[in-house]
DNA sequence: GTCTATACCAAGATAGAC
DNA sequence: GTCTATCTTGGTATAGAC
């Protein structure tokens, strides 16, 4: 009775990789990188579970390709956010594009996760050099004072947490949570609202 | 041959559960959720890991436990940083409680952790309840304003992650970095430059 | 380019002795 | 209160077919 559709359609390499590296990105952010299996991002993706082994080699090499693929993200999307006027307008246009990546399912929590890594005698290291990657854009690019960019740092780290804990969920039931998105994003709600993930959100 | 001490020294229950605790706290901060083992908890604490599942349940018991502590400690220490002179005084205090802390060892971190679990059916809500209560507690005990608390925060969200990344190693050999702790931190660097976790520190 | 089958190991949890 | 031994599951990675 034939199910149809044992080997998925096939697909160039690079597109497929993309595609995987996405999903991974989804679900090593919901899970961490050891409550991660490759299993998992296989069923995101719509592929085997050796076929992603096969792919990126191991479990950690997946991860360190899908830090690599944000981190990029990120930096694009801020340089993109640079041209302009300056000053508090750029910051303001830089913190939006920071919050518009939270379309980008589990990109800032990801980044967090490798953060969080950085004891990892592998992981730890690219972490590193990641976070400076972006401290330097934002200061030397985007030409933000030093002050202004651990500010604008703080912002962001704060903005990772309030979404990696489904703050979103309480938002119009719970007045606490409202005052908190109230100063810590960089717009109004309605901007954002229906892109933050939910708590029941697989991933 | 005998190799000596088989059972370890015994101990009342209530002290070996906050010495496990202590050490739990360190593993899971290193390692996340999912990469920490009751087997290495067990290990850093010095007792067998069966005896370890005996005593909260299960690995998911033994982390709650772990960050019902950690807020408790945090908020503890807030506590303390509160009496005396108010505004940028009593911030400056709470933010050198808050630094002192790292000497927790992973008590950021392990919050951290918690809080990109949001997702989860069962940690999520007690990482969302432990956050709002912090949050509380910085606005309504010490009386912050919704601003200040918000970059309070922003900035506790930000030492942690440079906690968790061993910023520290490279301090004082990178100028980006010696340039990052000099805005990050409300004290100088001395302060808690032995207490900063090095980035081959097993926990 | 993608799958099925499987070897192998690690980890959580239980049983039961001391 | 604490251990040793062990059962069981589930996850990484490999082999090899299509």
């Amino acid at each position: 009775m034939e199910i149809d559709e044992a080997p998925r359609t096939r697909m160039p390499a690079a597109e497929r990789r993309e595609l995987i590296l996405r999903d991974a990105t989804a679900v090593f952010a919901a899970n961490g990188y050891g409550g991660t299996t490759t299993d998992l991002v296989a069923k995101a993706a719509g592929v085997s579970q050796p076929y992603v082994v096969r792919m990126f080699g191991t479990k950690e090499k997946l991860f360190l390709a899908v830090l690599d693929r944000a981190s990029r993200v990120l930096a694009e999307a801020f340089r993109a956010a640079i041209p302009g006027p300056d000053g508090d307008e750029r910051r303001e246009r830089m913190g939006m594009a920071y919050v518009g990546l939270i379309a980008e399912r589990g990109l800032h929590q990801v980044l967090m996760q490798a953060f969080l890594l950085g004891g990892d005698p592998v992981i730890g290291p690219e972490a590193r050099a990641c976070f400076l990657g972006i401290w330097q854009l934002v200061r030397d690019e985007a030409g933000m004072s030093e002050q202004e960019s651990r500010d604008f740092f703080a912002g962001g780290m704060l903005i990772n947490t309030i979404v990696a804990l489904r703050l979103g969920d309480s938002h119009g039931v719970d007045p606490e949570i409202d005052t908190m998105f109230g100063v810590a994003f960089p717009c109004s709600f309605d901007v954002y609202k229906d892109v933050l993930p939910t708590a029941d959100e697989p991933y």
